[in-house]
DNA sequence: GTCTATAAGGGGATAGAC
DNA sequence: GTCTATCCCCTTATAGAC
């Protein structure tokens, strides 16, 4: 639902795009996340994006009406993708399994999608100017919803007593860390090392010591 | 040290400055942080700067050659109240009592110094490529330091078992979280709270029962 | 020390040929 | 659908008066 399509004399009709399009269109989201995650919507150009696209600068804009509707069209494409682990936080489910489950698809989320981690990092260090309506909307609600959860299981006794809210904060930042700071944990690591097995078992052992009586 | 001064002609020595020039150079300091922190270095522009400090264009140049060497000029003043925190975890104080002090730091400059979290955090996030060679140098230098101490402090039974570089990764990524990604805290907590009290009580809870037997 | 004016180049977007 | 050429604004930096 995100892209929109050629600007402006769309082709055949708008729902139905060529081989080509889709082609073409799947080719411009990788090369615009790679540069807006490393570059943030400002230091990012339509000539780098262009050329990892290995297209024309002229021929980006038959696809995309400006920079920022690459920008927006990706953000929207990924959001879904942002809030799926979450929503999958299942209060049926035994308490303290669910919540490792949650820790160990978010790191996973860090290890192979990191340019995704990095373009929301960007965008919310910024203020989240073109993604505030969605955080005060559906991810706040989603978080009240799963908080609640939580609480249930707190207030049931069936893992410590806990504040949920942070308990969220506290999984997206030790997760997203991986990600988001990767340069820095690599300095320190050297850039050789794999940092993930380690990290998989710290939060498991972080999180379980917390909550488990 | 970071900055050097009048660029070209400098008026009088290069090591007294006027108090015209101290006071500018201090002023110019807080209006490049508040506007590297919120852009990045490309978002930024001379404009911005020059307008939070209240001065023309031409005379922000007048104190620092480029934009870049007002960028550099800031990491470089703040690199060293970045690391001090860590510096004083002491190997004679009681482990817990250290640690827990050592997330309380942390968090106290998130609240009080979200800015310079920020201007970190878009370096680092865009691959670090102005103080790589801090990171891989003085910072791991620290860290491996510091790290050693935690496992003598695990090794001898004085905290429970647990990797001391994943530990220390993970206090940074705790408490940064509350600067860096503020615009999310508060969309999802609302704009009126303080999420510091909860974070500290939270953040208390979670090292304690991680760590103490 | 500070200003106005301006040079020089980068970068987003469009025109129009093919 | 894709290209070359081009427009024009924005931004960094400098020149030179005061």
């Amino acid at each position: 639902m995100a892209q929109d399509g050629p600007a402006k004399k769309q082709p055949k009709t708008r729902t139905t795009q060529t081989r080509i399009q889709r082609k073409n269109t799947a080719v411009l989201f990788d090369a615009a996340l790679a540069v807006f995650s490393t570059h943030g919507f400002r230091g990012a150009t339509l000539d780098q994006i262009a050329s990892a696209a290995g297209m024309s600068k002229p021929n980006v804009l038959y696809y995309f009406r400006s920079k920022e509707a690459i920008h927006t069209a990706l953000l929207e494409k990924l959001i879904e993708t942002w809030l799926d682990p979450l929503r999958a936080l299942d209060e049926n489910g035994e308490p303290l399994d669910e919540i490792l489950a949650y820790v160990r698809r978010k790191l996973s989320i860090s290890r192979d999608h990191p340019r995704e981690s990095r373009l929301f990092a960007n965008e919310i260090l910024q203020g989240a100017p073109r993604i505030r309506s969605v955080l005060s909307g559906e991810l706040k609600q989603l978080v009240d919803e799963k908080a609640a959860v939580i609480q249930r299981w707190s207030d049931a006794g069936k893992i410590r007593d806990v504040d949920p809210v942070h308990l969220i904060f506290s999984i997206w930042s030790l997760t997203q860390h991986y990600a988001d700071f990767d340069a820095q944990v690599h300095a320190v690591l050297g850039e050789e090392t794999d940092p993930y097995p380690a990290a998989q078992h710290y939060l498991e052992s972080l999180f379980t010591r917390m909550l488990s009586h």
